[in-house]
DNA sequence: ATTGACTTTCACGTTACGTGATAGTTTACT
DNA sequence: AGTAAACTATCACGTAACGTGAAAGTCAAT
């Protein structure tokens, strides 16, 4: 009953390019070859498939599998541990960091609430807000028995996608950008265009939207000079540009 | 004051070859060269050297920083959050493994136990003993015989690395608990955590977990003045904090 | 002028495969 | 039997973040 590599790796849940990468360094090679090169493995080879996947299952380099299966008296007992050793450093590691960013998000907390003065409360409020505590209950809701970091999983998977977008947005903009900033005009066509590009990408990261919160961000793009240089980089004056061109659009300002 | 390679290198505790690296893939290029293509350093290029060891050692991978150190409008806080999930999802994969290999233990020293006659067995019996004269009554009552008796059996079948590995867990446990207790909030990740490293010090003398249990033992804790006296001899008010933790943990209270 | 410390640019090795590219083989169907 | 679909084979490059030489040029001190 031999069986071809696709069959077993259906079988296995695993790609046949990692059979064969199994075979390329001797991990795994089938005891049977067509003439025409086919391999065909036996029953026995599935059975060390499966303690292949059983040790990589647990995290287990497959140099190491190598050694384990190649040699059947190998300590599989003190292999365990020592690997659970290793794995117990590696989240400990993994605690430290966690520890370190979550200090570092404090801290950023801190400042922004420091430097809030009131004016873009909705909006720095949004930004401070936990997106544990935003999306917590409700996923909670809807998902009972899930885990919370799976849920964030879900979360995640989501602004990767809206990430993606976030760029082509922000490339947009800049164009736009550059051909309104030509016309000299904030109050063109081609310029509140672009303001309305921006609200569109500031859309990403705001759940809500209101004029003066976008128009006190445009105040603050020029009074602060990270954003001057950001967007004077792409554009000449394009900060003071994109300010005059978003007060308009929130009717702050006449054109 | 320009700075050579090695100089920078030394200075930030990182390799020339990384500062090449740096260099190779536009991170960090020196903006000055001799006519002999010696790389200079400023001290600009120093501080944003700076940046990029920070956000390394918090876990970014180096595209990523990249993409935040060239665009200062970058949302920063929101990168953290995103960061942060990751994190954890990695961490909860982990803690998924490290579950894994310990039942796979326990299971092997169940066979054994068959075959080997205990060699800690006068401390095996005095972890038992303690075990029964402190909780054995509550616990039995409160959870039924089984759980208990698995328990012991899981007891006795513990080795000396598994104390070890169960005190080390204890000590995360509380240090995670101080620092959790000064965010005052139970629903915090940090706190979470530490729940969620109560419940894999448990799984050390649990067979199975349920949240039922998990949430009454913290019940208990709280009733318990010997509990709260263990837990607040390390942080004040532990024990509450501890159980709250708990609580929002198994979802058995909203945060 | 020599030497030792330092610098440069290749370029391969590491982990566990993914992803084509190209070509030969087997199976199914008309 | 002929053909197309499905399968298989062997390269071989790409991934993350550098480590580790190798060969050759540069700088500073003796």
């Amino acid at each position: 009953m031999k069986r071809k590599i696709k069959e077993v790796a259906d079988l296995a849940g695993v790609s046949v390019r990692t059979l064969h990468h199994y075979d390329e360094i001797g991990l795994l090679s089938p005891d049977t070859t067509t003439e025409a090169g086919y391999r065909l493995y036996s029953e026995k080879n599935l059975e060390v498939l499966q303690q292949i996947l059983f040790f990589r299952e647990l995290d287990f380099p497959l140099k190491k599998i190598k050694e384990i299966i190649n040699s059947p008296d190998f300590d599989r007992y003190q292999v365990m541990l020592q690997q659970r050793d290793q794995l117990l450093e590696k989240r400990y590691r993994l605690d430290q960091i966690i520890i370190a960013i979550n200090k570092t998000i404090q801290h950023m907390k801190g400042e922004m609430e420091m430097t809030t003065e009131g004016k873009f409360e909705a909006f720095k409020e949004r930004m401070l807000e936990d997106n544990e505590q935003k999306y917590g209950k409700e996923i909670r809701e809807k998902y009972g028995e899930e885990t919370v970091e799976t849920s964030n999983a879900k979360w995640r998977g989501m602004s990767q996608q809206d990430y993606q977008a976030m760029l082509r947005l922000e490339q947009e903009l800049f164009e736009l950008l550059e051909q309104a900033y030509a016309t000299g005009d904030p109050g063109s066509d081609l310029a509140q265009a672009a303001a309305a590009k921006h609200k569109e990408w500031l859309m990403y990261s705001w759940s809500e939207y209101s004029k003066e919160a976008h128009a006190g961000l445009a105040e603050m793009y020029v009074t602060d000079e990270r954003f001057t240089a950001y967007y004077d980089k792409h554009v000449k004056d394009g900060t003071v540009f994109l300010r005059d061109a978003i007060l308009i659009y929130t009717g702050k300002k006449e054109s």
